[in-house]
DNA sequence: GTCTATATGAAGATAGAC
DNA sequence: GTCTATCTTCATATAGAC
């Protein structure tokens, strides 16, 4: 028997088959189409593996006309890496303002909220971790302090838990990993034919976030 | 203050800088020379960002001579997909069959192997995960059939916990899909100048699977 | 097995008309 | 803003001599 894989094709990078912006992640117009359209393709194809000229086919433009709303194709991926990693960073912020003081609902906040992000934007999740690597250091910049950010914001949470004594592990950075791993492979496999849905695969790896931290639920 | 980061340049796409290949992994002579500058150049860049030209250059020759050896840039990554589902299968198998029957301590065993081995052979790891999209139905097949195996030998385990009241998880799969992937990071961060080593790497995330399966270490 | 030379196509990007 | 046309470089792969 094999398990039962949610992954429809296994030969895919990812289960998701549709782009997922919101429109407050883009821009207006032709900008935001060109940027959903190779969203989808820098997703399934990896940015090397995607071309303007598909970018273009997809847009219903010749490759030329990109250039009127992009100086170049890394700017594309630029922006894209940045939007998801500020989506990121929003969703775990707002959710660390509601949750009170407790270091417990506090991971469970972060969790979820980093979870949920992975799984409802899983092509602006896998682009945006798993493509940074092909921007220059100085188009990466503002994804780079972002993602700091989100790491750090978690790293402290923990150390905090462990100083009360509230968590208790081996090594505070490798349980972040650990942590931040989970979540972020999501986006490989979740779609939303998935039959428990985002909020419960949130939830539950809130969970196991907090059985890692040697702090089960109560 | 920033998170105490293992990985020394945000910018790589993993930390290692050196591919790993064990004697026993790769065909002799020049066949052998190629698949370990392939591996590196696909890590660091992916399959679609390597090209042919780079490759014959880090194995000393002209591209046209690499055809001598490989049928195609294709059958290359095949051959390092393979290898390394293969090393990972063999790893975890050899590792089951020294550890008796308690659930526990083959959840111990299978995650120390699956953790040890992303850590050991990195860039082998990221090639074969992450580059395994590229490949045409045939030339991946054997490497998604290693795949299923290991993914199903764990699902084995933890289903056969779960129903002798040693593991306590809300999905069974889902837990599998967490403890897998916290292996599967890690080989983007670590290195071997990382101050843990891969052995004791392999340990505390072998607690922290436990953890997350609700059987905390004795 | 390795080379030079080359076929053939696709890549990112630009010029300039409309 | 979009187009046609094109520049230049690079891609994978092959032919055939040594």
């Amino acid at each position: 028997m094999i398990v039962p894989n949610p992954i429809p094709d296994a030969a895919r990078r990812l289960a998701a088959t549709h782009a997922t912006l919101l429109p407050e992640h883009k821009p207006a117009g032709t900008r935001g189409v060109i940027l959903e359209v190779a969203l989808k393709l820098f997703a399934e194809h990896g940015y090397a593996g995607a071309s303007i000229r598909e970018i273009a086919d997809g847009a219903g433009m010749r490759p030329a006309s990109l250039y009127a709303h992009y100086p170049s194709k890394e700017h594309i991926l630029a922006e894209l890496c940045r939007i998801g990693h500020e989506e990121h960073r929003r969703s775990i912020q707002a959710a660390l303002l509601e949750c009170g003081a407790d270091p417990r609902d506090q991971v469970v906040a972060y969790v979820h909220a980093h979870v949920a992000m992975h799984a409802q934007f899983s092509m602006l999740a896998v682009v945006a971790n798993g493509e940074l690597h092909a921007l220059s250091s100085q188009l990466g910049a503002a994804t780079f302090e972002l993602r700091n950010q989100s790491i750090q914001a978690l790293m402290d949470i923990v150390q905090r838990g462990v100083e009360r004594g509230v968590f208790n592990v081996p090594d505070v950075w490798l349980a972040v990993a650990a942590i931040g791993a989970m979540g972020m492979r999501v986006a490989y496999w979740y779609t939303p034919e998935y039959e428990l849905g985002a909020h419960r695969v949130a939830e539950i790896y809130a969970q196991y976030a907090l059985r890692v931290l040697g702090a089960p639920e109560s």
